[in-house]
DNA sequence: GAGCACTGC
């Protein structure tokens, strides 16, 4: 079924009918959702303006309007309220009066129950204890064993399969097969490192595989090997299948998320990515269904493979039998082996071509460059965050200096370089990006040097853009001899194969990317590489609880990965645009993923392993992530209710913990299954946690902004418009024109066809635990209310909360608001408020808040004061100098309530709150014939535009001025 | 006036 949003509804909402009546009775309040800022009157000078603003503000509260219901929906939802009072009240009473261990007696004995009780009263080592006895797939079959070794002998005299074996055999890694071997059988664990082109990730598995097969031991044999990235699973396993001459699905498989070819139970390799097994961890901890463990790219440090490497050392000394085999890139395996008690470690060298290196010093002296003066400014250093900038930059300057001048001297001894390009490196802005200088670079590499694709290396999507616009404006790359890609994961590539084909003899292929042709994309015919020696990278700032994104150095080992782009096909150039003694200050790796995010998610995974407390377990990684973060994240688990006091996961965090989804996001699809509108919240959900669909085209981004915005059909939300993009996908994706609309609205196909099967996953587990009758996320008793606009706000803010922020002020640079953490705050400019006016509300609800080049929030849906009365857990709504005043919003006005209307709120928000609880943990849907059905009717209708429809006119609830 | 890259039975 789908479901069609009604934007009619909107102009009677109350958020909106508040808005107009304030507009003509007052200057402020909350009708004035953002104006210009009213100017002080000029001659004022220092603390008197201050003084005007705090009387101009004091003003306006006093003018601030009441709320109040009218007595006409009053009594109707009070004889709600009192028909099921006395059900709920019997039920948290109880619980109330409970102690601890008791604290859950109020459920029925159910198998939610069960299995919560299970999570939060177990421990891992018993778990570990329990499933080795219980009885394993992995069991011998001496006839088996025969019948797989006659398979294995039958294939050697396979032409196919000899031919395969020669290229095989030239691999670094075939020589070292036996010692592999040998340390295998000798040790539990051992850490593979070799570089790129070894051959480690192709061939390990299968030397274990073939071993084990000739020795007569396939029955006892299932080799799990993980990648950090779904594609490579897929294109690894393609490989060893085509290697071993078989189909995927007999001794070769592999699964990701929503993808899956699964192999024969004995006898086989199964490359998965590496939350794969770490589900596959949750339900049997003791891997007893596998023999062999091989954990691939290990150094990329991943929160996911960090997890999963502390937790198998606790595995290993129940499983014996369990072979683990850590790979990495050379540069820290020590620190692996290190960290399982010095276990042995084996180096296999790696096969490239050599690469030339040239640095900043180098390039200066190939071309003519004279970098932009330094500037002599004085920086404003009013205000804590310009000050603190200023600071930076000061401290940035002094560093460069310190590490710059003794280079330059050591350099001048040796008369290598001209004093022009050491009075040039002596440049502080030799140390920033220049566009100048790589277009330079390119053009001298296009004059002088031999045909072979050029890659480049930027930090973002504006370099790029920007790069891209000025080497086509040049004039000097006409498109009968160049071709230039721009590559970023938000823009769509305009023919996806050509990119990585040959191009004709006299044409040059110039790719311009970020760092996702490090790794992720690989394009083999590159002969020159330029790296501007910078990436982008998001951080936890832990000291302002805030996520970040900026350019940053880039490590040691990201640079050899660049460097080593340029030596796939034949020997190549790498120019790296930054001095030696820039290198020298680089790390070696990356931050461990686990140091640079959130810890909500990984809390949660502890919490379902059942890992005991979680300080105590992330201590235990090999770097374990500050304690401030981690009393950060637990506070936020809390506020959420997923965890209670003593860290316990809460029957909402059980399902939070088992939903592949933030647990906001999380919180959003339950909620969603309650109040049966699943379709939209679902892909709002998906589109958040993993990706959104919209293409940032180059060139075309206000024609891609507009697209958007007409997604967003006038409801002021990216949320909306997110929903609405994948209900039109799968609308077109029926009829058959799915790729006409995905390149109408700048939409990415594979983005919405995944998203679209994210949807019935969610559905699945839902229908699983009980909160929907079906496991379509199309079903009609899913989705009754799936048109209703304002509850999917409404269950969008529930989700969401406490990330609200209020409309501030609206200039022609966008939209400011104010956080209570963050003061004042912009809206993205990809958001569709971002240039709207004429809001119907002053409070946004947003998921991502991102400080770069100012603090942004990236997605964001105006909600009205009613829908953020009932999407915050506990407001409260306290009487203060003869008014009621609901506050907890932690946002800077309160709002006035009549006493009637505060406490017949307050009781419905109790009532909300209950029915939502005891949902949880009575998983079912709801009967809407019954009291629960009338409960959330009620907020329903408080809250949307169907008021009418329902009896009620907008007159029923309004604000009136005191 | 701008979002490095990944991932989830």
């Amino acid at each position: 079924m789908s479901h069609r949003f009604n934007s009619r509804g909107r102009l009677n909402s109350f958020g909106r009918f508040n808005r107009e009546e304030q507009m003509q009775s007052s200057a402020s309040g909350y009708g004035r959702p953002y104006s210009q800022r009213p100017r002080h009157p000029p001659g004022l000078k220092g603390k008197e303006i201050g003084l005007f603003y705090r009387n101009l503000n004091r003003e306006k509260k006093k003018e601030q309007p009441t709320l109040r219901l009218s007595p006409h929906i009053e009594q109707k939802i009070k004889t709600i309220l009192n028909n099921s009072k006395s059900f709920y009240s019997s039920i948290f009473d109880e619980r109330c009066n409970s102690e601890y261990d008791d604290k859950y007696q109020h459920i029925h004995d159910s198998q939610f129950k069960r299995k919560f009780l299970e999570i939060i009263n177990g421990n891992i080592e018993h778990n570990l204890v329990k499933a080795i006895s219980m009885e394993v797939k992995l069991q011998r079959n001496s006839n088996m064993d025969t019948i797989l070794l006659n398979e294995y002998k039958d294939k050697q005299i396979q032409d196919n399969y000899l031919n395969m074996l020669k290229f095989r055999q030239k691999l670094p890694v075939y020589h070292k097969k036996s010692e592999i071997l040998q340390l295998i059988k000798d040790n539990q664990v051992i850490v593979i490192s070799g570089e790129t082109g070894c051959g480690k990730t192709t061939q390990i598995a299968q030397f274990i595989l073939d071993d084990q097969l000739e020795a007569g031991n396939g029955s006892i044999t299932r080799i799990i090997c993980t990648q950090p990235r779904r594609i490579s699973a897929i294109s690894v396993a393609e490989r060893v299948a085509a290697e071993r001459t078989e189909k995927l699905g007999k001794s070769v498989g592999y699964q990701i998320r929503l993808e899956k070819i699964p192999t024969r139970e004995q006898g086989s390799i199964l490359f998965c990515t590496t939350g794969i097994l770490l589900q596959i961890m949750k339900t049997d901890p003791a891997l007893k269904d596998f023999s062999h463990v091989i954990l691939d790219e290990i150094h990329e440090r991943t929160t996911e493979s960090d997890f999963i490497i502390t937790l198998l050392k606790q595995v290993i000394p129940k499983r014996t039998d369990l072979k683990i085999l850590l790979m990495s890139a050379t540069l820290n395996s020590e620190r692996f082996s290190k960290y399982y008690n010095e276990c042995p470690m084996i180096h296999i060298p790696g096969f490239t071509y050599p690469v030339q290196e040239f640095y900043l010093e180098d390039v200066l002296s190939l071309i003519q460059f004279r970098f932009p003066e330094a500037e002599s400014t004085v920086y404003r250093k009013y205000g804590k965050a310009q000050r603190e900038r200023y600071k930076e930059k000061v401290h940035k300057k002094e560093d460069f200096f310190d590490i710059i001048q003794p280079y330059i001297q050591q350099l001048r001894a040796e008369v290598k370089y001209a004093e022009h390009v050491l009075s040039e490196l002596r440049n502080p802005n030799s140390e920033n990006l220049s566009l100048e200088l790589i277009e330079k670079l390119v053009r001298y590499i296009c004059n002088n040097k031999q045909p072979g694709a050029i890659l480049i290396f930027l930090p973002g999507m504006m370099d790029i853009s920007q790069l891209n616009k000025m080497m086509l404006e040049s004039g000097c790359y006409p498109p009968n001899k160049y071709i230039i890609y721009p590559l970023h994961s938000r823009m769509p590539t305009i023919d996806q194969k050509l990119i990585f084909k040959e191009p004709p003899d006299d044409i040059r292929k110039i790719i311009i990317a970020t760092s996702i042709a490090e790794t992720s994309i690989t394009i083999e015919d590159v002969v020159y590489v330029i790296d501007c020696g910078k990436t982008k990278l998001g951080r936890f700032d832990i000291a302002h609880n805030i996520q970040t994104l900026n350019p940053e150095w880039v490590s040691l080992a990201n640079a050899k990965q660049r460097r080593g782009r340029a030596g796939r096909v034949k020997s190549g150039e790498c120019y790296h645009l930054y001095s030696k003694a820039r290198e020298m200050t680089f790390d070696q790796y990356p931050l461990p993923e686990m140091l640079r995010t959130r810890l909500e998610e990984v809390i949660l995974q502890i919490k379902m392993l059942q890992l005991g407390k979680a300080k105590e377990f992330l201590a235990s990684i090999m770097d374990p992530p500050d304690l401030k973060a981690i009393d950060l994240s637990l506070n936020l688990l809390r506020t959420l209710n997923a965890l209670d006091e003593e860290e316990h996961l809460t029957p909402l965090g059980y399902h939070l913990a088992h939903l592949p989804l933030d647990p906001r996001t999380g919180k959003m699809i339950l909620w969603a299954a309650l109040f049966s509108c699943v379709e939209p919240i679902f892909a709002i959900a998906a589109s958040l946690t993993f990706k959104d669909a919209f293409y940032c085209p180059l060139g075309k981004e206000e024609e891609a902004n507009k697209k958007k915005l007409e997604l967003s059909m006038g409801e002021y939300s990216d949320h909306i418009a997110l929903a609405e993009a994948l209900r039109r996908f799968e609308v077109a994706r029926r009829r058959g024109n799915a790729g006409q609309f995905c390149r109408e609205y700048f939409l990415s196909f594979n983005t919405l066809k995944l998203l679209s099967e994210m949807k019935i996953q969610f559905a699945q587990y839902l229908y699983e635990m009980k909160f929907l009758n079906s496991d379509n996320p199309g079903d009609k008793n899913a989705n009754r209310n799936s048109n209703n606009v304002a509850l999917i706000k409404t269950i969008v803010c529930a989700g969401l909360y406490p990330n609200i922020a209020v409309i501030r002020r609206a200039s022609k640079n966008g939209i400011f608001s104010w956080t209570p953490e963050d003061g004042s705050v912009r809206t993205h400019p990809s958001s569709v408020n971002c240039k709207a006016s004429n809001f119907p509300s002053q409070y946004l609800t947003y998921f991502t808040k991102q400080r770069s080049t100012a603090i942004y929030l990236h997605d964001t849906t105006c909600i009205s004061i009613p829908i953020l009365l009932f999407t915050g857990p506990n407001i409260s709504i306290k009487r203060e100098k003869g008014k009621y005043i609901i506050n907890n919003f932690n946002l800077s006005e309160n709002i006035i309530c009549e006493s009637q209307t505060a406490e017949v709120i307050q009781e419905l928000q109790h009532a909300l709150n209950c029915l939502l609880e005891y949902k949880i943990t009575h998983p079912a849907t709801v009967l809407w014939s019954s009291f629960e059905g009338q409960i959330l009717n009620a907020i329903i209708e408080l809250i949307s535009q169907e008021d009418r429809e329902m009896g009620y006119n907008k007159e029923d609830i309004y604000y009136s001025s005191d």
